[in-house]
RNA sequence: GCCAGUUUAGCUCAGUGGUAGAGCAACGGUUUUGUAAACCGUCGGUCCUCGGUUCGAAUCCGAGAACUGGCUCCA
């Protein structure tokens, strides 16, 4: 059964390879019901890499399981059933489905197809509903499919996962079986060898061979990367090239400190509901009141046993009765009292409310408008510990982070800098395949999910629309994915292996300003509260550099190198290893990132070892340059570049840092 | 957080109940060099942690931690 979500229309236009694929998930599934007769499906649909559909069944499928599925699999596809499509009624489907019949080879009395019910469910009332059958096996299906298994080409399955049923993790845990398959052969190898790639680029290979960061779990703590002098190299490159971009652009830098009072993520209204993502905050109490919490606690305690059961249930009785009121307030003002002790502080999840303070910290004109304030800002954030991914997602984050305040006339201009700034960025990085997914509100979670600002959601959607349209920009949109204070604009980019990245997220804030009062005074002399626009183009240094070196493959372009020169002598002679001192010195007053390796080693090895360090540009001296006051250029990853007079490399190393190439 | 898997030297990995291994790296020496590894030697271990079974555990069992692949979430 195919994604229920998507529309008959979205069906017709799966691609090619999309419907063998999905006609390879059915035939896994058949292949796994000649194996293990009792096996209930969900859904099985075509992803972007291959297929998988989700089983339950008490026996533990393992990847040792793959051979005997793949041989069954092979039986299907030699037999050459026909995909074969019956269109039922809705009563037919529910009396196939109570019998087992549906996601079955034969009826299994006792077996209904519970999550085939469920599926079923979700079809909407006037769509026609059809199975596909290929031999004995039926599944509810609005296919499409290729016309005979025999036209799968050649496919593999690859793993196993857990999958929660329709994705809502209320649901039933079912086992997801991965599997890919391509038209020939030659496709699917071709897939694995650009896994294999993957794998090769991995930025946490890369990372822990090229010393660029560690994480070292178990005295700093799992997400908290560890920033080597490599990594922090390419770091403050990243840095300097924001500061100078962001000074260019009229932007203001700020610094505010790590941590704030409960007060301030209490008038952000990041707490309590983002409370979750945060670590929990660090109490500071005056000698008495420590006694004085003890006591609350204690009462509070009490109180909570006192109930029936002991466990902090409320009363006996109908909701709202008299004595339930007298519990919860009981309860609450226990809880109030607690909360009043001491004072909380909250490592920063973010750094706009400080900003927001910054902007409050003196009075503001429209003459002052827009005020572009960027900082460096490192976030905390307490991430599932499933969550952590290597540099991708981290606990601490250095974000490239900006608040600009502006007026509604302002907002288009400025938004658009905005987004040319990107764009800048993507040529200076090479990037070439990016898409801005630009999200908006729901009508129906107003008040919830989103500020209930029915007009204001309206207006800024329209102006960030307008912007997006007339500049051109590669963008979607989807509904109802917004920050719930404003649109954002999540920026997708593609390393050159395919791999997709969040790298950055744009947001229009217009409730934020207001909870803490911030304003302007316009030229008619009246108070106004100003637009904010976050933006960190750049993401996080963790993430945008876990993207960096995957898209290098930690080939970095020499301006990011961490080892941007090294010095390589031909013999250890006196005059030949001043002469590469020398040139070491030279390079790094003009503070070029320059080792040498004046070491008796031979020179090949100094080369491998260079190579494999992937130092950018390697400058080998033998006697024959000494006397020719030159260097042999070798530059990683295209060879030996011959000798050439010393001034002219030193000034094109200076240049090409200088201008940031490629 | 949930499901599954993994964890042996700094790194890559071998070792299925009976004395813990290899290559690379590191360190010491020999070699004196022209574009991807000269040679010899030495050092290196809480076999993730805790508990259990056993005469005996890297190996079998249980709990925990971290990581990996997914789910949910996200910059």
């Amino acid at each position: 059964m195919q994604d229920e979500r998507k529309t008959l229309d979205d069906r017709n236009q799966m691609t090619d390879l999309e419907r063998l694929r999905h006609s390879c998930a059915h035939v896994m599934a058949a292949a796994i019901l000649r194996l293990w007769p009792e096996a209930q499906f969900a859904a099985g649909p075509a992803v972007e890499n291959g297929f998988y559909y989700d089983v339950d069944l008490p026996h533990r499928i393992t990847p040792e399981d793959f051979p005997a599925i793949e041989a069954e699999m092979k039986k299907e596809i030699k037999a050459n059933h026909r995909f074969e499509k019956i269109v039922v009624t809705r009563e037919q489907a529910i009396k196939d489905s109570e019998s087992g019949r549906l996601g079955g080879l034969s009826e299994r009395p006792g077996n209904p197809s519970k999550f085939k019910l469920g599926n079923l469910a979700e079809i909407p009332a006037h769509e026609p509903i059809s199975y596909y059958k290929t031999g004995d096996f039926i599944d509810l299906c609005a296919g499409p499919h290729v016309m005979r298994t025999g036209n799968i080409g050649a496919f593999k399955l690859t793993t196993v996962a857990s999958a929660y049923y329709q994705g809502d993790e209320k649901n039933p845990q079912l086992q997801r079986i991965y599997g890919t398959a391509f038209k020939t052969k030659a496709q699917l190898d071709a897939y694995f060898q650009m896994l294999e790639e993957a794998r090769r680029r991995d930025h946490r290979k890369l990372g822990a061979e090229m010393g660029l960061y560690t994480i070292d779990t178990e005295y700093t703590g799992p997400g908290l990367p560890l920033w080597l002098p490599k990594g922090t190299a390419i770091l403050e490159e990243l840095e300097k090239l924001a500061k100078e971009t962001e000074f260019l652009a009229g932007y203001v830098r700020a610094k505010t400190p790590h941590i704030a009072k409960e007060k301030m993520y209490l008038t952000s209204g990041h707490l309590p509901y983002y409370a979750e993502s945060m670590f929990p905050p660090m109490e500071l109490l005056e000698e008495e009141e420590h006694s004085r919490k003890r006591d609350l606690e204690a009462q509070l305690e009490a109180l909570k046993q006192a109930a029936p059961g002991g466990n902090g249930e409320p009363p006996p009785g109908p909701e709202g009765s008299a004595a339930h009121r007298e519990y919860d307030q009981k309860i609450h003002t226990l809880t109030e009292q607690l909360r009043a002790l001491g004072t909380r502080y909250y490592l920063k999840a973010m750094n706009c409310p400080h900003h927001h303070r910054i902007f409050a910290a003196v009075p503001r004109s429209y003459r002052d408008l827009p005020l572009r304030l960027a900082e460096y800002g490192c976030c905390y954030r307490y991430e599932q510990s499933g969550e952590l991914f290597g540099l991708m997602r981290v606990r601490s984050m250095n974000m490239n982070d900006a608040h600009i305040y502006c007026t509604p006339e302002q907002f288009a201009q400025e938004f658009n800098a905005v987004n040319e700034m990107y764009l800048k960025y993507f040529k200076i990085f090479g990037i070439e395949k990016y898409l801005m997914r630009f999200s908006t509100h729901g009508r129906e979670g107003l008040g919830r999910k989103y500020v209930n600002e029915p007009e204001l959601w309206l207006q800024t959607e329209n102006m960030v629309r307008d912007v997006l349209k007339n500049s051109g920009i590669n963008y979607v949109e989807v509904a109802n994915e917004a920050a719930f204070y404003g649109p954002k604009i999540d920026v997708q980019v593609w390393s050159v292996i395919g791999r997709e990245f969040t790298l950055a997220t744009n947001q229009v804030d217009f409730a934020v300003p207001q909870r803490f009062g911030l304003v302007y005074r316009d030229r008619d002399n009246t108070e106004k509260t100003p637009l904010c626009i976050h933006r960190a183009p750049l993401g996080t240094h963790e993430r945008f550099i876990g993207f960096l070196i995957e898209h290098y493959a930690g080939n970095f372009p020499l301006w990011l190198a961490p080892e941007q020169v090294r010095v390589l002598t031909i013999g250890e002679e006196a005059p030949l290893v001043n002469y590469a001192q020398a040139l070491v010195r030279e390079l790094r007053a003009h503070l070029v990132r320059a080792e040498g390796d004046y070491s008796n080693d031979k020179i090949n090895g100094k080369i491998q070892q260079a190579e494999q360090a992937k130092v950018h540009t390697m400058l080998v001296v033998g006697p024959r340059d000494l006397a020719a006051n030159a260097v042999s250029v070798r530059v990683h990853g295209r060879g030996s570049l011959g000798a050439q007079p010393k001034a002219e490399v030193v000034a094109g190393i200076l240049a090409a840092i200088r201008e940031r190439r490629p």
